[in-house]
DNA sequence: CCTATTCATCGTATATCGACGATGAACGAT
DNA sequence: ATCGTTCATCGTCGATATACGATGAATAGG
């Protein structure tokens, strides 16, 4: 029924990519407004807790809870409980993993669309 | 209205990152295995129809169109009319342009989180 | 012990996604 | 002119995203 299942390759091509599902799915946390702006704030400060996030994203405080479940989920954040509070860092390694995908995914298209001399 | 030329603007604010909700825009586009499987597909082949990604993703035709279409809102593909068909391809500039943006914003947070030294 | 703070989760409401089939338009071929 | 192919769009349906308030658990501090 899910259809998807046929479009990754059966064996990850030598190049480098990954599956399109796995990528997606790190893509999919990226593609927010608030969660990158989650991401630039996370990465900026030494630490902070969900409440830091709420008061500079003017969310609800579930809202943001959610947001930082779907970045823990995805790997690109991280979290210790501490205290009453919630510590929360960017996974680094993780970002990078997710940037390097990316353009290991998008350079070579660009590169062979332009080797293909494709004009429209 | 496309906004991928925004994507990397040479006169970015002093982070040298994009507004976040111009760059979700493009994300949300690749976030998608079926989509990603079409550009894959589109830069590899000299060019073509709707119909030849519908057979090789074994989709519906009326599923594909819609995957094109968000694409080609998103700008990371051309269209043109040509004949009955529609000639589609990659537009490279802006996969590089979105590759860039996306490496410019996943690049710098992970290096502020290296530098902080952040641990959890 | 009691209270205040912080957070995750639940429930809910609305909007959008993702898939499909059906349909009509545009075009090529006969 | 007619038929077949290709495509975009419409309508629909189920699943999911996204936002919120309410609630309860856990903890710090008085």
């Amino acid at each position: 029924m899910n259809s998807l299942a046929n479009i990754s390759e059966p064996s990850a091509p030598a190049s480098g990519c990954c599956a399109p599902d796995v990528l997606s799915r790190g893509l999919f946390a990226l593609a927010h407004p608030a969660r990158i702006e989650i991401l630039r704030y996370l990465s900026g400060v030494d630490y902070c807790c969900c409440k830091d996030v709420v008061c500079r994203l003017r969310l609800a405080q579930s809202t943001v809870s959610q947001h930082l479940k779907i970045l823990l989920e995805a790997g690109l954040v991280r979290m210790s409980p501490q205290g009453q509070r919630s510590r929360y860092a960017v996974d680094s390694k993780a970002l990078l993993a997710l940037s390097e995908a990316v353009g290991g995914l998008l350079d070579p298209c660009a590169a062979r669309a332009d080797e293909n001399g494709k004009e429209i």
